[in-house]
DNA sequence: CTTGTTGGTCAACGTCTGTTGGCAAACGTA
DNA sequence: TACGTTTGCCAACAGACGTTGACCAACAAG
């Protein structure tokens, strides 16, 4: 043994490059369609060496999207345009890397896809809305209503890729769904 | 021959089944778990019969999947409370059967499924976006940011299966999400 | 009764899947 | 040099998949 803890690795680059062209697959294909002779194709290494860096197709599955929403802290400003920080927030993670598109094209045939979702609510998406929700009873139901918000425009243009939500532009974005995300949150119940 | 057209076949009950179960499958399932041979399974038939009725795979799903939206006429009221009909007759759709949640599984993976979620946005959602809209032009945005929020919401609730948006009632979520319909759909652009 | 059509079963095909174990080369250390 | 470990490839397994064609039973028409 060359060291005691996490010392890097000489196949480093190879773990790196399955778990790229993993989270491309899992984006592209989602979970069945993304075979594991697929994804060592596209990282130039034999499929077998998948099953020995991550143990199993699941075990894959579950380094590719460990990811952290990094979400914004509590909004300072008087009053809300919190609606706005979040909804630009989440169009820069869609955005920046294959990871959440990954994530919904598998949670929504696969189990532990679907389980990584809801913790991911859970724990990351919840907090928020409990600094910025009146009332913390409410706060549960009205993170879930911004999420569908996020996750349903999401679904639009990244996935399924309907012309017209494809079509609009960062901004247009954001002033339309920022005033709805902002209700959610913060307006008084209906 | 008994009939010139469309008379009633011996084997009416077999294909119902077929599809009936196939429904369920693509809903429970996704396009690629939900095999022939499990379908055959659940209508207690052989699997070698899908394919004399329909085929192959692909044309099960297409006849699976073949829906109408029904959607209500320009509502008539002084002014709009469209948006409450709209997400009330949304809610009706999506738990009067399981096509829906079989669309929306399958058109994640499925290229056809994907297709087939444009398809029902341009012939039967846009036309009523084109009746509601105060401009033509600003019709085909205003209705996929409508789609995006019944969408999103139908995924969380009916295939992510999010707690929150699970145990909310049906009047909550009208309550919720109508006054976001008018919104996209008649308010002035932000 | 005979004959053609329809409804249905059975067994098999070729292919692809995740996964496994063995073997060879490269490497680090002594 | 010698030796254990790491990295990688190759070949194969068993199971599941969509799909096919041969075959049998029930029926309807002459």
């Amino acid at each position: 043994m060359t060291g005691t803890t996490s010392q890097a690795r000489r196949s480093d680059a190879t773990r790196t490059a399955i778990l790229a062209a993993a989270r491309e697959r899992f984006a592209a294909d989602g979970y069945e369609r993304a075979t594991i002779r697929a994804i060592a194709r596209d990282a130039a290494i034999d499929p077998s060496m998948v099953m020995r860096y991550y143990g199993n197709k699941e075990g894959l599955f579950a380094a590719a999207i460990d990811l952290d929403l990094r979400m914004p802290e509590p909004y300072a400003g008087p009053d809300g345009d919190a609606g706005r920080v979040l909804v630009r927030h989440f169009l820069d993670l869609w955005e920046e890397n294959e990871v959440l598109t990954a994530l919904l094209r598998v949670g929504v045939t696969n189990e532990a896809g679907a389980a990584r979702m809801q913790e991911l609510f859970k724990e990351q998406i919840l907090p928020v809305a409990l600094r910025l929700c009146p009332d913390p009873a409410e706060a549960p139901t009205r993170a879930a209503l911004g999420a569908s918000q996020v996750l349903g425009l999401a679904l639009g243009r990244y996935v399924l890729k309907f012309p017209p939500t494809v079509a609009m532009s960062r901004d247009e974005i954001v002033e339309w769904l920022a005033p709805t995300i902002q209700r959610y949150l913060t307006a008084e119940r209906p």
